[in-house]
Formats: C-alpha cells, sequence, structure tokens
DNA sequence: TATTGTTATACTCTATAACTATA
DNA sequence: TATAGTTATAGAGTATAACAATA
C-alpha cells in the first residue's frame, strides 16, 4: 500500500493539460491572423519547397480529407497555391505565396511570444533543458503512430 | 533577417504536438479499462471526498451538461454513485464506489507506465527537472482561463 | 486497375440554450 | 426568481468510404 502519487506527478498528465493549455492559447493568438493551428503545419512544411497533398498528408500525419479543407483555407487567405502537375496531372503541388511566408514569419513570432507567456517564472537553465527534452521526446513527424 | 528558428524549437509546439501524442496513447491504454482520459479527472477529483456535479464541472474546468455525461458512464462501470442531497434535494452529491477507487488506482499505473515510455531514454537528471517545471507551468485547475 | 484529390458522411469532444424539479 | 441537473442541439476536429479524373 504504497503512497499513491498526486496526478499532477505524472509526466504524461502534465503534458496532456500543458498541451491542451497551449493550443488553446495558440489558437486564441493565431486567430488575429485569421489562421487555426493546424495550418501553421501547412506554411511550415512548405517552406522547404513544394509538395504535393498526399505528400503533406503523410508528413502531418492526417488524413487526405483535412488536407483538401486546410488548403481550401489558405488558399481564400492566399496564403498558399495549388499548382497542377504538368507531368502527372492528379497532383496539385502546393506553393507558398509571399503572404504566406509573411504569415509563417508571423505564426513564428506568434509561437516566441507564447513561448515567453509559457516559461515566465521559469528559471532560463531549466527552460534550456525543457527545450531540450521535449525535443527529445517528440516522435519524428510523418511516422503515425497507428494502433 | 534573422534566422527564423524551426518550429520544434517552440516550447509552445512541443507541447502541442506532445500532448497529443501523451493524450492518444493514454486514450488506447484507458480503453482496457473501459474508461476515456477525461473521466480519469473525475476520479481523482472524488478522491477527496465527495463532491456536487456543479462543483466537480468548476473545478474540472468543463460545463455541466459534461460532466453529466462523464458521471453517466462512470455510473455504468458501477465506479461512481450518484447521491440526492438530503438537504438540498436538487444536488447530486458523487461518491467513489470500491470500483472506483479501484479503477482510480489503475489508471495511477497506467499513467506510471506512459512516464516511463515516454521518459525512456531521458536523462533521469532532465527527468526530474521536466516534472518540475511542467508542474510549475500549470495553471491551477478550475480557474477557467476564458477569452 | 491503382492513385490523387474530392465529397459525403459519421464520430468524438465540447459548448450553449432550453427545460425540470427543486429551492 | 434562482439554482442543480438534464436534454437537445450545434460547432469544431478528424476519420472512413465512395467517387471523378488521371495514370
Amino acid at each position: 500500500m504504497e503512497p499513491q502519487q498526486p496526478w499532477d506527478d505524472s509526466v504524461a498528465f502534465s503534458l496532456v493539460r500543458l498541451g491542451a493549455v497551449a493550443h488553446r492559447r495558440y489558437a486564441e493568438l493565431l486567430s488575429d491572423l485569421g489562421l487555426r493551428p493546424r495550418q501553421v503545419g501547412v506554411l511550415e512544411q512548405l517552406r522547404a519547397g513544394p509538395m504535393s497533398q498526399l505528400e503533406l498528408a503523410t508528413t502531418l500525419g492526417v488524413t487526405p480529407s483535412v488536407v483538401v479543407d486546410m488548403v481550401d483555407e489558405l488558399e481564400r487567405l492566399e496564403a498558399v497555391r495549388r499548382v497542377r502537375d504538368t507531368v502527372d496531372r492528379r497532383r496539385s503541388n502546393l506553393e507558398l505565396t509571399d503572404r504566406g511566408r509573411e504569415l509563417g514569419r508571423s505564426t513564428r513570432e506568434v509561437a516566441a511570444g507564447l513561448d515567453e507567456e509559457l516559461l515566465a517564472g521559469i528559471d532560463p537553465d531549466h527552460a534550456r533543458t525543457l527545450r531540450a527534452v521535449l525535443r527529445r521526446m517528440l516522435p519524428p513527424r510523418g511516422l503515425r503512430q497507428e494502433a
């Protein structure tokens, strides 16, 4: 009959709750830009260069129909262009527009500001450790963790 | 034109993604017990003693109708009992059953196991720092962060 | 036949509003 | 009138399945 830990001692619980807090706050801050959190992933992935919708779906770990919606919205914002592949005309190659790159920069500023909010009152040395450990724990993008 | 950070350098991003990973995995592990992640919060809160549904809603930061659903499910599992308050007959005081306490113990074992999974390959010293920092960053339960 | 993107549909989670029974 | 709990409904977010165009 060992004394049971209080539930905030669990890293898993803390991550779930903090993740939700960060997501909610991030969504709030992004809404000024007309963006949703999930669309930031698209802007980030396209920074390296054009990509088909299916490649994007795999990389982001979402289903293709979700990509359709995300890209529809980003096209409405003129942040992304669908360019029909001339060789394989089934493919849409997604390109970042200048506006898209600008929005991307803004999202990174928003994220940096949110980091400051979240880390206010945290010892800088501990914050550095946190960054490193979190990155270490993150599974590489695109490897869907299926059941 | 400062070099922009890669997006995994953001603590906010990392927390959002890791939170989602932890939530998905936790849900998976809990399904063996017939539980969903959100119900663990109920079991945890009731450990200290009975509570009305409205108090629970405030503490968990969810809307009262959500509590109704959660408690319905937990009652079906015979983990929780609704006991009509004899003084104010509008109130349902929620009590943990023996089965509920047992399920609670199981969820804490599951969480501990998940912690091991998540922290595999992390230096124990860093893991300790992580625990402390995450707890520090967590807003106290029940104080809804409204817009 | 297989693949890319799309549409239609459904399921989960959560919120709001209207309702009931008590106070 | 106000409050505790409930029900009905709606809105995100994501998934699956069927479909059209192209390979």
